[in-house]
DNA sequence: TCGACTTTGTGCATCACTTCACAAAGGCAC
DNA sequence: GTGCCTTTGTGAAGTGATGCACAAAGTCGA
């Protein structure tokens, strides 16, 4: 008999896929919600998040089986039951790190709030930008970036700094404990195990964008065009 | 003596994960190319963008056969082959719908223009706003639109509008020819076939890292309930 | 109470992507 | 040339996501 050494508490294991629509599931839920709608079929909701109903239907399952059959799901139930899931239940602390175009951007951003994440610090090196107000606050040296992450339990932290200082930056903010990342510049920040980094980059996006919109215009990448560069 | 000529890539299918990776490359060749490194292995290459090298040779290999064995990829070569399959040896004119806090950020950065994107408008429905210089270039009217879209030859659209405008941009837009859309309103697009639209939303990118912060912090959702921590 | 009807939850086949592992290709030293 | 060494390109196996199709579960009207 094999004896499986009971490690961490058994992931419940929800798949990387299915945790990345629960948030898309939670929005269109919120927009039944506010229309008072009370029960809604996973045919309904699916077309409202813009997936395959079965495939919503397997990514709820993950969570447990809080449907009905013949009637759907209740709206408000289903609203707690993802936002538990997805840890919004709590208060997230976060920190923006570069406070320039995007910076500020974030900061005014009112989807933030609205989903239980508080900005609870702007960081900027720039001694021209630190003291500016943004959003009600104050944005703080980044040599405060320890201090700001401890004192105000900052757990994860967005860097929108140019691409140069992102890995610097994102060095201080683990050594400070923070292992949730999300990076807007252009770099592939090296992390230790242990550690989540998401990025978002939007010249990735165009990129691809243009990619189908080449082949769409004349079925593929320029063609009879030679390599002008030495190879050698 | 016949010269093997490395072929146009034949193979119309190129898988979606690999396009999305292209850019990833290029971004790291581009970084090698400064630092005059002539020619790269999959496996340094692999490093620097983050990925595993069987991956990248094979994402590669979708493309042509560009490398050497025993020697790696020629650096300059292997851009120009990238650039070529992304579509970046063209000019992509761009307009940008929605100047508030983000299309402002959109419009300031540098990291559009180097890439062969180009923006060729921005719009907004404020009068407030239009008339605004940024960038180089005046905000114009949202009902100049379709005008815009036609005269400066514009094929990618970014939606930076609230989401109650969203879709009706979205429309107009497609009405007026583009099938290429990048959306940063929080909501879900419904489009005709045929376009394509890439969405970048922080807050769902927020959400993913607060489900696994809080796996890490305690295990699981709070209120663990449903402990069917059931052992083989 | 019962039967018709609706909708969930899921087994299963399939598809897409990843990773391994290695033969073949090519450079290079002599 | 010849042989050694490095690295590519790719079959094949592995892993995970997707979507179909349907039995089971539950509602609701009569
Ligand atoms: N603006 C956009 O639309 C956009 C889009 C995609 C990606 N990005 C990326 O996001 C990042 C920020 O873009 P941006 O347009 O806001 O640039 P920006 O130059 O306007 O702002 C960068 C800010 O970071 C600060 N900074 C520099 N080094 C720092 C450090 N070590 N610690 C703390 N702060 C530091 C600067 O003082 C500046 O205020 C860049 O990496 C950019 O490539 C921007
Ligand atoms: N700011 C952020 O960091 C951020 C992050 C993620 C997503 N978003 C989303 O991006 C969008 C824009 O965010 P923002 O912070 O810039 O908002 P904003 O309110 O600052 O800007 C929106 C702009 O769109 C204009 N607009 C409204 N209706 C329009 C129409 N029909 N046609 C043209 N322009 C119109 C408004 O006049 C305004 O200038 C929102 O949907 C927001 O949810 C913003």
């Amino acid at each position: 008999m094999i004896r499986r050494i009971p490690q961490q508490p058994r992931d419940r294991g929800i798949p990387d896929a299915t945790v990345a629509r629960l948030p898309l599931y939670l929005r269109a839920l919120n927009g039944l919600a506010e229309r008072a709608v009370a029960t809604v079929s996973s045919e309904d909701l699916a077309v409202a998040a813009g997936v395959n109903s079965a495939k919503l239907r397997k990514d709820l399952s993950h969570l447990g089986s809080y449907g009905t059959r013949g009637v759907g799901y209740d709206v408000q139930y289903l609203i707690y039951q993802i936002s538990r899931e997805l840890g919004l239940t709590q208060d997230w602390a976060v920190a923006i790190v570069g406070v320039g175009n995007l910076g500020r951007a974030l900061a005014n951003y009112g989807g933030f709030v609205s989903r239980g994440f508080r900005v609870a610090g702007l960081l900027d090196a720039d001694p021209e930008v630190v003291g500016d107000h943004i959003a009600g606050l104050v944005v703080e040296h980044s040599d405060e970036l320890e201090s700001v992450i401890a004192k105000r339990g900052v757990s994860i932290v967005v860097i929108a700094t140019p691409a140069t200082a992102a890995q610097a930056v994102c060095d201080r903010v683990i050594a400070s404990g923070v292992t949730s990342i999300l990076n807007f510049a252009p770099v592939v920040l090296t992390v230790p195990a242990g550690v989540d980094v998401r990025k978002v980059d939007l010249s990735i996006e165009l990129q691809i964008l243009a990619f189908h919109e080449q082949r769409k215009v004349n079925g593929g990448p320029v063609m009879g065009e030679e390599w002008a560069g030495e190879v050698s």
